[in-house]
DNA sequence: TTGTTTGTGGATATAATTTATCTATAATGG
DNA sequence: CCATTATAGATAAATTATATCCACAAACAA
C-alpha cells in the first residue's frame, strides 16, 4: 500500500517546474543531477509527465522541460496516475475462482470485492483529485505568488534571501 | 497502489473458518491444498492473523486454525494490516531533503506531503475499518446466517445445494 | 549542411519486495 | 512415545520497481 518511489521524484519535479522562470525550459539533465540520478532515468520519469500532460518538453538547444498547465490544475492525482497508472488497489490475481471452484458463489464473491475495493479507490481519487500543486507550494512557500528562479543558475536559497533582503 | 496477494489470500481464509463448524478448527494444511500453496506457506500466512488477533490456533492432532472473535468484529482493516502492516502511502526515502538541500523549505515540503498523504491514509482507514466480514459474508450468501461445514470434507456447493433441496 | 543540444524509445541490468518453500523445533493430544 | 499440528529461521524463486546504457529523432545554431 506505499505509493512509488517514482511519486515522490514527480512531486519534486513539479516543485522545480512551477518555480523555473517561465520563459526558459529546464533541461531534464539539470533536474537529474538535482535528484541525483541518471540522465537517462530522468528522461523516462520526465516523459510520463508528459504523456500524462502535466508536462511539456521541447528537443534542441535551451529546450527541456516545462509545465503543461498551471499549478492550480496540476492535481497529485495526476502525478500518482502519471507515474502508476490508475489508482486499483484490488489485487484482483483470479483467487478467489480458484479457491472456490463452485462457479456462482465464487464469481458472486469476486464482484462483491471488485465492489469493496472500487470503492476504497473512488475515496483516494476524489481526495487526491482536490489536492492541488498550488496548495502544497503556497503552503510550502507561505506566499500567494511563487518565486520564480533558473536552476541552472541559481538556488531557492538565494532567491528567498534575497527577497528578504529587499524587504529590509 | 495495489495490496498485496497476501490480502486476498487472507480473505479467502476468513471466508472458510467463517463457514467452519464452529467446533473444528481447520488445519492449515487442508487451506494450503484449497489455495495451492505449500503447506509451510499458508502457516506463515494463518500466523499473521494470529498475531493481528483475527484467527487461534491450536497444535496436536484436530487442532488448527480458527476465527478469534465474530466476523461482524473482523474489518478488511484488519486483515489488510495484518497481511501488510499499517496502511501508509507516502514513499518517505528522504528524496526531498536530498533535492533541496536547503534545510528549512525542504523540511517544510516534507512535512506538507506527510501531513496530505496521511489524509489519504485516514480515509482508507475509516473506510475499511467499516467494512466487515459479516457484511460480505451475508452479501456472498445472501443469508443472514452463515452455512457452516466442514471443509475438511465437504464443499460448500454441496451444502448450500443440501439447503435448496430441503426446501423443496 | 553539419554539429550540438535535448528529448524519445528499446533493451537490459540492479535492487527491493513479495511470494513461496524447506527444514528443524515446539506444543498438544492419543 | 508417536502422530499431528503450529512456530520460526533460512533461503529460494518470481515479480516489480528502480535505474542505466545506447541508438536515434527533433530542433536549432553556426
Amino acid at each position: 500500500m506505499k505509493l512509488t518511489k517514482g511519486v515522490e521524484q514527480a512531486i519534486c519535479i513539479i516543485v522545480l517546474l512551477a518555480t523555473q522562470e517561465s520563459s526558459a525550459p529546464l533541461a531534464s539533465d539539470e533536474i537529474s543531477r538535482r535528484l541525483d540520478v541518471s540522465p537517462s532515468y530522468m528522461k523516462k520519469i520526465t516523459r510520463k509527465l508528459v504523456v500524462q500532460g502535466i508536462a511539456m518538453s521541447v528537443p534542441g538547444t535551451n529546450g527541456g522541460v516545462s509545465l503543461a498547465k498551471p499549478v492550480e490544475k496540476i492535481t497529485m492525482l495526476d502525478l500518482i496516475e502519471a507515474m502508476e497508472g490508475p489508482i486499483e488497489m484490488y489485487p484482483d490475481s483470479g483467487l478467489i475462482n480458484r479457491a472456490f471452484q463452485d462457479g456462482q458463489y465464487a464469481e458472486r464473491g469476486q464482484n462483491i470485492l471488485r465492489k469493496v475495493f472500487a470503492q476504497g479507490d473512488n475515496l483516494l481519487v476524489e481526495y487526491f483529485s482536490k489536492v492541488t500543486a498550488a496548495d502544497l507550494l503556497k503552503e510550502g512557500f507561505g506566499v500567494e505568488n511563487l518565486p520564480t528562479l533558473n536552476w541552472n543558475r541559481e538556488t531557492l536559497s538565494d532567491v528567498l534571501n534575497k527577497e528578504q533582503d529587499d524587504k529590509k
